[in-house]
DNA sequence: GCAAAAGTGTTCACATTACACCCATGG
DNA sequence: CCATGGGTGTAATGTGAACACTTTTGC
């Protein structure tokens, strides 16, 4: 019921910023990697009395001269040893209880990356993989960060071809299909599957196969990054809902 | 290239908030509406120097004691004097830059009202409504956050039915169209539409009529809000890039 | 009776689903 | 030769797109 006239305004009206008005920002990561069959998330062991021994997102405070996304970018390098590798921000969650030490408003941002990239850099006995759907409760408002990053990442798989950066460069079908299944938690007909996959025509083949199978070997592809940037869908239309 | 071994950590060990590592937080709130046929926002005139006559989206420092969310509604309510009202977390802009005052991360929230509803309340000669297509400079990184809610809207009315929170409760088919094709920019089979709005199942026959049209009038509708909270898909699966 | 929008069905192309058998390899 | 998954095609069904004429009202 306040009238809107003339309300002094962070947009509207130079703003001397006090203290009190200032808050600690993080950014927290939710890096997702596939392995061993099994969707999973690099969590950290959490130090704080008040959730001792709970596993933990990877976070880190925003400096004061770093852009939010930068500051999401270093976490993952410091975490990880990667670069280049797919981020992107999913949400804020600034509830005023949801840190012990003080208010802190923490952006997150979730990732993708190839585990065996990685492996070679993890050396922090307290960073560990675990399997997305075994994971129950953590420290912080973590469970719930989790699980909105987890149905991000579900729909957002059916929707952009960022799949990809879970898997190795080549891969084969099945190995394809079995990321889908275990992110989406659904069992997929294997040749339904791979006709839709082929009439995308994003897959090259690359005239190799798989080895050291015990079964036929399958044939292996990459995924086509260029093809993609060209045809991707600029607008696409479709209520439905 | 940093190793991962102990980096100190606001999510793994008590740390000490340094008012150095504290920023201002705002929320920012773009607000649609539909009038005249045409896809509006709300905005308001920006007196900073740097932005002077600029316009600016209506927003206001997170205060310390409140909830993220809480923060937005409460804009939302002081400018528009509405409760109640749809409004959802977009993205969370934190450019060192982005704030000629200081660092400002702003966490960016959009709405969509009747217009109608608004009227009422509307007193303050610095608020007004723009076409968003005609938008072209504004205060801040504000264009560049108007473009990406505006993207979500196309997005999201497409795959939820938030469309119905720009309308009256009653309405005729032509009207639901033309928000569509407003926001969509673009054209709309009028016969498919039809179809395809009343296999939903969502529309409640009103078996009432438009007034004072120059034609035959249209018949009335309304959302079924119960009958989507039913029905409503829990998971879709339907890989598609 | 004219202008303006309401209301209505069919056809075609394409996408999705369900479903079963033979093949190639390692052991 | 056996176990394991690789590779393949078709029929039925459902969905999206294109398209034109009659009806009702206000003026």
């Amino acid at each position: 019921m306040t009238p809107s006239r003339r309300i002094p305004n962070i947009n509207t009206t130079p703003l001397e910023i006090r203290p009190e008005f200032q808050f600690a920002i993080s950014v927290d990561c939710v890096i997702f990697g596939y392995d061993d069959d099994v969707l999973k998330v690099l969590l950290i062991k959490c130090d704080l009395p008040e959730f001792k021994g709970k596993w933990s997102l990877l976070g880190d405070l925003l400096l004061p001269e770093e852009d939010l996304d930068a500051a999401s970018y270093r976490v993952l390098r410091e975490r990880t040893g990667l670069e280049n590798v797919f981020l992107e921000q999913v949400h804020t969650f600034g509830d005023v209880k949801r840190h012990p030490s003080g208010r802190v408003v923490t952006t997150v941002y979730f990732s993708l990356l190839n585990v065996r990239d990685h492996q070679l850099k993890q050396l922090d006995n307290e960073l560990h993989w675990h399997p997305v759907l075994e994971v129950t409760d953590m420290a912080f408002d973590h469970k719930k960060i989790l699980d909105t990053c987890y149905k991000t990442l579900q729909k957002k798989v059916q929707e952009e071809p960022i799949i990809f950066n879970l898997m190795e460069n080549k891969f084969s079908l099945r190995e394809l299909q079995n990321i889908y299944e275990a992110i989406l938690n659904i069992r997929l007909d294997r040749r339904n599957f791979r006709k839709k996959l082929f009439t995308t025509s994003l897959l090259t083949d690359l005239d190799e196969f798989e080895k050291d199978v015990p079964h036929r070997p399958g044939k292996l592809y990459s995924f086509n990054h260029e093809r993609y940037a060209k045809i991707r869908r600029k607008t696409f239309v479709g209520i439905d809902f």
